[in-house]
DNA sequence: TTATAATTAGTAATCGTTCCGATTAATTAA
DNA sequence: TTAATTAATCGGAACGATTACTAATTATAA
C-alpha cells in the first residue's frame, strides 16, 4: 500500500538535491501537482492558492511556493517566466514553446518540432555549451482580435 | 541650439503616449540612455544607478526606473526579462536573440537572421496575430566551462 | 525674466516571493 | 500498534525589486 502510493506520482523516490533531505508526501503537494497536471492555464502561485484554499482552509501561500519549488527541483513541473512580475507554472514536461496574448495575458502552448539545429548554430557562434532554448511568441489572440475589431 | 540639441537624441519629439505629457530633457535621462548605448552589459537599474551616482550625488533610484520606462515607452531602449527577479535593459534596437550563461548570468547578444517564417507558422496554428518572438538560449559560457573543467 | 509644469530626490508603499519558529503530521523502527 | 523522528505546515515577518507620492528643483515657452 505504501509502496504503491509512492509510485502513484513517483514523487518521493529522490532526495532533494540541495539539502539532502528525504521527501515526505503531503496532501498539499499532491493536490498542487494534480492541479498543475489537469489545467492548461499555466497558473500563478496565487491562483493555485485560491483554488486549494477551499480544500485546505488553513492553507498558507508559503506552502504553495515551497512546494512549487520542490516540484520544479524534482522535475515534475516547470517555471515559466514570460516577462511579467509573477511567475507561472506548468506540469507539461514535453518541450514546447509559448504564445502569449499581450491583451488578455493568456498563454497557450505551441507544439512545434523543436529547432535543435539552432542550438548548434548558437554554440558555434558563441562558444556556449547550450542546454536548451526558449521561444516565446507575443501577439494578440483571435478572441481579443475579434473584440478589438468591434470597437 | 535648442532645436539642434533636441535632435541629438531625438528623444523629445514625442509626447508620452499614456499621459499626453510633453517631455522635457534632463541630464539624468540623457546619461542613462548614453550608458545603455555604450555598454554591452545589459545592465540592471541598480547597476546604472551605481554608475551615475558619482556624477549625480543626489541621484535617486526612482529616477532610474522612471526614466528607463520612459525610454522603453519611447522606443529608445528595451526591457529584457530572462527569468530572473530583476529586469535588464539594452539600447540595441535591431532584432537579436540572447544567450544567457546559467553560471555567471552574463547575457550576450546573438545576431542570427531572425526567423520570421516561424511567426507565420505560429499564426497559422494558433490564430494569434503574432507581433514578434523572442528566443533565449540557456547554457554555460566558454569562460565558465573552462573554469569548471579545472575543478 | 517670469510663469508653467515636467523632473528630481527622498521616502513610503506595494507586491511577489522567501524565510523563520512553533505546531502538525508522515514515516520509520520498536 | 505505538512511539520517536523529522519533514511539512501555518502564520507572519522579512526581503528585494519596483512603483507611487510629495515637496523642491529645473527645463522650457512666452
Amino acid at each position: 500500500m505504501y509502496i504503491a502510493n509512492r509510485n502513484d506520482y513517483d514523487l518521493y523516490d529522490m532526495k532533494k538535491e540541495s539539502t539532502k533531505i528525504t521527501l515526505r508526501r503531503s496532501q498539499q503537494r499532491e493536490r498542487i501537482l494534480e492541479l498543475l497536471r489537469t489545467t492548461d492555464r499555466h497558473p500563478t502561485a496565487d491562483w493555485i492558492y485560491g483554488k486549494l484554499k477551499k480544500e485546505f482552509p488553513k492553507l498558507s501561500l508559503g506552502t504553495i511556493y515551497r512546494n512549487l519549488s520542490v516540484l520544479v527541483e524534482q522535475g515534475h513541473a516547470k517555471k515559466i517566466h514570460f516577462g511579467s512580475t509573477f511567475d507561472r507554472f506548468e506540469a507539461k514536461l514535453v518541450p514546447h514553446y509559448h504564445l502569449i496574448c499581450e491583451n488578455c495575458k493568456q498563454i497557450i502552448d505551441f507544439e512545434l518540432p523543436i529547432y535543435n539545429d539552432i542550438n548548434d548554430k548558437a554554440k558555434r557562434v558563441s562558444g556556449f555549451e547550450i542546454r536548451y532554448h526558449k521561444i516565446d511568441f507575443f501577439g494578440v489572440c483571435s478572441n481579443c482580435n475579434k473584440r478589438k475589431k468591434k470597437e
